[in-house]
DNA sequence: CTGTTAGCGCCTTCAT
DNA sequence: ATGAAGGCGCTAACAG
């Protein structure tokens, strides 16, 4: 019997109404995703694991995605919540502390992968500021004294740094104090937002176009991420600078196009696939109701350094 | 009364159940999009434009990605089925004859923007052929003759091409036969599609090598997309040949990447926003029970030549 | 204008 | 094993 209307159904092509078993059920079997809308390719890579591991995990992921706006992110948050979403996986995005509450009201853990400080959000990220330091340490290696970091100034301009920027600051310094040498406030170099997320380019190619006309030149300049170092090498070649030869640089993030810069890039690599596991394991825990001990909610994966040619070293 | 309601409903924070409305209303407002996965930013920044219209239509977005794969595919477009959505907008994807009955039978209609060849299914796409045929027009313009088309082969690499590859090549052959010239099958070069779509660049280099050994050297070359534009002018680099001096290089869907590219890319602009408004117009009118007339189920929306500096032009 | 009721399609529980 | 019933939270139709 049983056996015949399960052929039957099958016969006919019948599907189960998802909604009907979501209300019947009380449970979604959906995580949602909060994304920050643009094109950094890290991200988008990131992403994509996401996806695909919330699909293993057995649940149907749900992105929404933000520019980063308060108002477009309280929508995102709320249209989360309104899908009855069962868990967050906050990609590189970053949300309030009225969110914040909202989600724990509606009792959804919240898991944040990369992005900005969160107080009560248990957090992956790469561990920048190692990643830092060693890139830092191989440019001193190689002989550079004179360098300069190219970041991003916080989102709103008020001077507070995003965790990301403020934890390569961290790394570059310690090197250079380590080094024995002398820092000041100079050597850092911040370079306005884009206004569209989808140009990001920009930024570093107006950052680096300043740097440019302090003299003495810098002999290296370490980019926030790979691409404000492409737009970095665009404002040098445009100056008639060589890279390396005249003036090196570096990204951050090893994406796909670092290879494929004018000068192949030397780069820093997040273990991204360890990442998004990590944070999808947390956040399966969370939502089997497992607490998170104080210690393990914050997870640093180490980066790795990738050197190529835009360093002057591997010539 | 109702007032009084509505203020207690507002001050408990109450959400009406979304299922539970779509379960009574029988129809769900939602919205899905079908979207080939990968990093080429022109399909980023279209992704991002149909999403905004989306919701300004009053609808929920949902996308399922898909890279391309049959039973990916499949998945994908029964998750967008078992989702209820009231119309579905494929964003350079293409589905086979038989999901396209499946939305048929579930009377959901569909929409193509841009992506593959795709019959019974409205189409809006970007006039590529002619759009390759200015290009090349230009380049004839500046004294080229020797040219070379770099495209991507066939996905499943049965030598059937692509719909953009072949209209590209469209164009790119009428401006020559135009010009009295003449042309051979060697024109074009094809370079694999890449093993993973998160690097394309990596076609765009080998390709740019084999172009590289030829002997005359092309004087142009005319890459299919920026993207493969990038891994051909690396490829340049690393064989010492200058770009335009040694040899053009032309990209095509003036991606944000192309200004910022080791030389700006002289490449082709989709106008994207209209496109996308267009794509939705079609479905939010197929959704109402509008038939579209033969004749303007397939919308080619003009593209505009972008000069920069890789072509030769503009030094 | 307010109040009531019958589903929407499924799952869960309980009875047979 | 199979069948029947109640309810998930809402909407739509209808009654007062």
């Amino acid at each position: 019997m049983r056996q015949r209307v399960l052929e039957t159904a099958q016969r006919l092509g019948y599907r189960p109404h998802r909604y009907a078993q979501i209300l019947a059920k009380g449970r979604s079997g959906i995580i949602g995703v909060l994304q920050s809308s643009g094109i950094l390719q890290i991200n988008i890579q990131r992403t994509h694991h996401v996806l695909r591991l919330i699909r293993e995990n057995g649940f149907h992921p749900l992105v929404a995605d933000s520019t980063g706006y308060p108002a477009e992110t309280e929508t995102a948050c709320q249209s989360l919540i309104d899908a009855r979403v069962e868990g967050v996986l906050l990609q590189n995005a970053s949300i309030g502390p009225s969110q914040i509450r909202q989600f724990q009201n509606a009792e959804i853990p919240v898991v944040a992968l990369s992005g900005g400080e969160l107080s009560h959000v248990p957090q992956v990220r790469a561990d920048v500021c190692q990643g830092m330091l060693d890139l830092t340490n191989h440019l001193l290696a190689l002989g550079y004294r004179r360098m300069r970091l190219l970041g991003l100034a916080g989102a709103d301009g008020s001077g507070d740094l995003a965790w990301p920027t403020a934890e390569r600051i961290k790394g570059f310094r310690t090197a250079l104090t380590n080094a024995g040498l002398q820092y000041e406030d100079t050597d850092v170099q911040f370079s306005q937002r884009p206004a569209d997320s989808m140009v990001p380019y920009r930024s570093g190619f107006d950052g680096m176009q300043r740097i440019l006309q302090a003299s003495p030149l810098p002999e290296a300049v370490l980019c926030s991420n790979d691409d404000l170092a492409i737009g970095a090498l665009c404002a040098a070649a445009g100056a008639g600078r060589r890279v390396p030869e005249d003036i090196a640089v570096t990204g951050f993030d090893n994406s796909p196009m670092s290879e494929f810069t004018m000068v192949p890039l030397t780069t820093v690599m997040h273990q991204t696939e360890r990442m998004v596991r990590q944070a999808m394991e947390m956040l399966m825990d969370l939502m089997r109701g497992k607490e998170i001990p104080e210690a393990d909610r914050l997870v640093k994966v180490p980066c790795q350094l990738v050197v190529r040619r835009s360093c002057g070293a591997n010539q």
